[in-house]
DNA sequence: GGTTAGCACTCAAGACAGTAGAGTGCTAAT
DNA sequence: ATTAGCACTCTACTGTCTTGAGTGCTAACC
């Protein structure tokens, strides 16, 4: 896996998309869309016979046979070996979701349900991240993966030091976008420069007087700032310091507050019973900057984003699909939510609950935000 | 697996370890210090002829067979089936844990690679959870599970109201344990408490009178305050009662910020190959509530545990085994350490390395409270 | 001309038998 | 007490055969 491997990570689907849009007749279709759906559910090749049965079509094996090996030839089945059933190539996957798929909403029982769970639940920690994971997986039988809503750079929003009665100080950040991060503040260090006359009312001052200028800086400007106009007061600066690392860490952060959920629907899925293979898928997920190589994909239009198979070009990543959108507001935090399964994914169910539950937390947000 | 399952998580261990304090000769020593240490290297039962020309030992095969048909008829050793080499039992690992294994402390280049890594990160927040999982799993090479440092019930410590500029108001609510959390609050239904003149100073007297009378309280306390004597003003009533919400999902929350790492290791362990295993497992980290049932095992007496296969009452862990240990100030805030593992697991690896990594974690947290 | 029945062909997977090798337990000699 | 030797056991591997699902092609059919 090479490095350029990483920069890519994915091959231009609007080429993929373009090339599926083939003229089928309506046989191939119906035949198409059964073997998806029929090796979706089995995961076995599925051969002729069988597809005329199970689906009671009105023609003969032979002419199912026929249009198969149309289909082969246009790249959307293939082979395993010469006598086996017919599977479908990730371009069959591909024109399958583009053009075949009947999508359903979700039933209306499982929104209220989805709805209900999310409103026993805090929306002001990660709770709702774990929850939206276990969700997805639960209901999509994949593995899931959530990002929280954040901004590509952590911003100064509003500043707050208190004074513990016996437990040290606390430097409480709120971010810019409505994140909040705190601190615990050693007493070593800072005493000397409180002076004499300590407590809250001097913290309080110190705060006030960074709020009125650090506002809306990222990590870069306040370390700028403080190099190049020294704070008057050296409490400034020494706070100041500490909430430039605040927020290159919460830079490095987004990366690492991942959730994932339901990786065993992935490990029991057939085609994985090796386990080789589900070291390599693992191993990219916990590097897990690979979701943020999805954001520039996802900005550009919204909604929800499938990668099948060999379309993604990271290597351990060519037996799985991604099915995935952005949640969060536009221009300010934007998060990630998805699922990853086999390329045989049941993607009727997994694309609907995938849209919903981007829907539902982009309310949530919403309501938060009016709220406060 | 009934629900009695789960109420003893471990069958009493003190019975095992009597058991296993058998007497045997110096040369039945020798042959199931060698036989385990070779199993656990090479995953294969091991057979007299082989033992004896890889460990060189100073006797026939013949006498090894004789040794180690005693050592079966003991219990400590056992037969696949007639012609395959001999395997541990789960008797032979703690006869080994107990009195044969050479435990080695860490070597001073790992405990410095440790030591480092840990002097990188701050230790406010949950990213030194996962550093611990992650430098626990990737040194014993098994799957690690880390709980997060909390007293069984959630006191209240300190209180503070924030007005910010524009986001609403957010109440930090340190806990007696020195865990922080934040609660954003709306603007509806609050407003209208504080009366015409609102702002900062309304907060802090707020916050100064629910100080004095809540300290030390848990969710249970908080509540019945609230209700026996009610709040003087109406504010003190409203913020009370988030409090005390507060306290209570903190309590749920200890069981779910379990973090955990390197599952990959166990599945890439041959006994797990078929995965059928591994589903419950996982399913049981899952519930992770199973690890609360420990807590009462390491509060009796301090230090590493040792749990082994069936000597886990938990039917899913009938194969694996666990090395953990408390971390944390006894009275106060207690949390888990510890890596889970094949029974065919590399025990003078895992237990220091357990030991060593709590002894840093209390260091660190000892440190932290005397620079607070 | 599209559809279908029929047929020869292919290949994976399962059943079966035979073999090799590692291991055991026992006995008799050292 | 130890060990060499031997008969015995069982798994894992190998090669062969069979079965069955599936294919592709062709010729007959509507």
């Amino acid at each position: 896996m090479t490095d350029s491997t990483w920069m890519t990570p994915i091959s231009n689907d609007d080429t993929q998309a373009n090339r599926a849009a083939l003229d089928l007749s309506e046989r191939q279709r119906t035949v198409l869309r059964a073997v998806v759906e029929d090796y979706v559910l089995s995961a076995v090749p599925v051969g002729s016979k069988a597809l005329v049965e199970r689906y009671r079509l009105p023609v003969s094996s032979a002419t199912v046979r026929m249009a198969m090996a149309e289909l082969e030839a246009l790249g959307l089945l293939s082979h395993p070996h010469t006598s086996a059933g017919r599977v479908p190539s990730d371009l069959g996957y591909r024109y399958y979701v583009e053009t075949l798929m009947r999508e359903a909403e979700l039933n209306r029982s499982d929104r209220l349900m989805i709805r209900h769970q999310f409103s026993q639940v805090q929306l002001t920690n990660n709770e709702w991240l774990r929850l939206t994971a276990s969700v997805l997986s639960g209901s999509t039988h994949s593995a899931s993966i959530v990002t929280p809503a954040r901004s590509r750079r952590a911003r100064f929003g509003h500043l707050q030091l208190v004074e513990l009665a016996d437990r040290g100080r606390l430097l409480v950040l709120v971010l810019a976008d409505g994140n909040v991060v705190q601190r615990r503040l050693d007493r070593t260090g800072m005493d000397h420069l409180l002076g004499d006359e300590q407590g809250q009312p001097q913290l309080d001052a110190a705060a006030s007087r960074l709020n009125g200028r650090l506002s809306g800086m990222d990590a870069r400007a306040v370390r700028r700032r403080l190099q190049r106009a020294p704070q008057t007061e050296e409490i400034d600066t020494f706070v100041g310091e500490i909430v430039a690392q605040a927020l290159e860490e919460e830079d490095r952060l987004v990366v690492e507050e991942v959730v994932t959920d339901g990786l065993v629907h992935v490990l029991e899925q057939p085609e994985f019973a090796g386990g080789g293979k589900v070291r390599a898928i693992l191993d990219v997920l916990q590097r897990s900057d690979f979701l943020q190589q999805l954001v520039p994909l996802v900005t550009r239009r919204g909604g929800v984003h499938v990668i099948i198979g060999r379309e993604n070009s990271i290597d351990a990543m060519h037996e799985v699909s991604l099915v995935f959108a952005p949640y969060g507001t536009p221009g300010r935090a934007l998060g990630l939510l998805g699922v990853l399964g086999p390329t045989r994914m049941a993607y009727p169910r997994a694309i609907p609950t995938v849209r919903y539950l981007a829907a539902l937390l982009d309310e949530l947000i919403d309501q938060d935000a009016k709220d406060a």
